[in-house]
DNA sequence: TTTCGGACTTGATCCAGATCAAGAAAACTC
DNA sequence: GAGTTTTCTTGATCTGGATCAAGTCCGAAA
């Protein structure tokens, strides 16, 4: 239950051999089906969750009512609503379950505790922010000035497990484009890639 | 010199009386003059700076030799390419005043030396990379999701002083439009604000 | 196994914003 | 302060992707 957690720590930060075992009383496992609800908008966010096994997408919807999803989460991903679980103000986001998962959660509470407990994890979740913002930054820069069927390549190469488990339309919504001109580019990347 | 750095690091933390004169050690202010660049792509990435006077931009160059505006920097806030900065890689932004300015640079090992000295940094570097986060993460659905006029409107709200302060092209690059449409909102907007 | 509802595909049309082109207005030279 | 360069504006045209409108293809429920 814990091997794709240990798996991101080390590839990051080297524990003490009792250090591992320790980690473990911090994280609350939890099994959500597809299409179950990990957070509403509207809600405080009261913890941060890795994904040990599964597949959920964050989602904000908007005065029309129209989702636009903001990220997905594979094993070995953190999800979360950030702003809401760092700041306890009402989320903005949604977290859904597109398959049936099994979660780590984190609780700020539980976060502190192992902050001190624990020196290496400050660090490890220094990198994951770094890695956060550079990625960020990245998809940015691409939202702005790529071409659809280039950040679609651009998401093929970085990220094949979303292409090839998310539905069509949440992909479409990642990044920015309608659900037939995703369908029009996949055919378009199939027949010349 | 320091005003607008201790009026950003108050608004976030409390600082013990004679915090404010030790912090001011670890950083080395510079002048720089407009079309000056302080950070080449290229080269690492050796401190962050804070603006305490004038207005900078961040950029890349694509393939193509376009350039696209990453960030402005105006008076109270910080500048960099992060990471470049956090990492010692090679940086893939460059940096450069818009206007003469007077800048506070912070090196690594300054940063490490104060956060070990003065403990409410931690928090405050914390609080700024989380704030960093949420707003990358809001650009980055209006990127996605507004009309140009809408991401113009929004920046103007959100960032007058950067309408009012950079330069027409640098400011469509930065929404990802083109001079000409920017300069057609623009008329658009004074027209009916 | 049929049947129903959502998810995907395909086609026709439309439009926001890009591109191309040419002036006008600032902004740096000397 | 005249001349040169750069930036901004305005107009005409073009195009990637949106929108609208049918299908088609499932998978789940009965």
């Amino acid at each position: 239950m814990y091997e794709q957690l240990f798996s991101s720590i080390r590839d990051r930060v080297r524990l003490a051999d009792n250090e591992a075992e320790e980690i473990k009383r911090f994280f609350v496992p939890k099994k959500i089906r597809k299409r179950q609800f990990l957070l509403n908008a509207g809600e405080v966010c009261r913890y941060i969750a890795f994904v040990e096994k599964g597949m959920l997408r964050s989602f904000s919807v908007d005065l029309q009512g129209h989702e636009q999803v903001v990220s997905f989460a594979c094993e070995g991903w953190w999800i979360s609503d950030l702003s809401s679980f760092l700041s306890g103000d009402e989320a903005v986001y949604n977290i859904e379950a597109l398959e049936d998962s099994e979660l780590l959660l984190l609780t700020t509470e539980s976060m502190e505790e192992m902050l001190n407990h624990i020196h290496g994890m400050e660090r490890y979740f220094r990198l994951l922010m770094q890695n956060h913002i550079v990625s960020l930054q990245r998809r940015l820069v691409a939202s702005l000035n790529y071409s659809a069927e280039d950040k679609y390549r651009k998401l093929l190469e970085i990220n094949p497990d979303i292409i090839s488990r998310a539905p069509l339309q949440h992909i479409a919504s990642y990044l920015g484009v309608t659900p037939e001109t995703l369908s029009r580019i996949r055919k378009q990347v199939s027949r010349k890639p």
